[in-house]
DNA sequence: TTATTTTTGCCGTTATAACAGTAAAATACA
DNA sequence: TGTATTTTACTGTTATAACGGCAAAAATAA
């Protein structure tokens, strides 16, 4: 799955440069071009700070994941 | 959508200590137990890596993602 | 029970990811 | 066209995440 090209994509159809998309989720412009570029060795939490921002969600499957107690707020 | 919970009763199912789940994934311990302490500020890749081992998918979805060329393998 | 093995928890060091800065390139506007 | 503005590409420095090491705890065996 290449995170990159998702975060390109989103990033292009919202509109938003690197630098205000790198403000809006609160980090330096450099790990958006990173991460464009193909890099993943960057903090899963930025990611999520991006995902959040253009609004993409981020699920993990799994054949157990059912047997999980979910406790939902 | 809390990873360390995932991750840890995953482990758990697949009857791996955290050194043996970490060697699987190519990485330290310290990290696996860092993840299942909530932490998020962790590499992207390792994340990725320790998914795999688990046999557990990372998804993304937005309602823009089906407008993405997509060239399958 | 005691001894042995395995697993967990955590700390200090080292490798590296994130950042700001800046030049180049692209775009906009007159 | 020229000038201004925006965006991209990249580098070096600094903050910090990953790692190994070790003690404590837990599990397992005898």
């Amino acid at each position: 799955m290449n995170i990159g090209k998702i975060i390109k994509f989103h990033r292009d159809m919202a509109g938003l440069s690197r630098e205000k998309l790198a403000d809006l989720a609160g980090t330096g412009k450099t790990v958006i071009y990173d991460i464009e570029h193909g890099k993943t060795t960057v903090r899963y939490e930025i990611i999520l700070r991006i995902m959040k921002v253009l609004n993409i969600s981020v699920n993990f499957q799994s054949p157990l994941m059912h047997l999980m107690e979910e406790k939902d707020g």
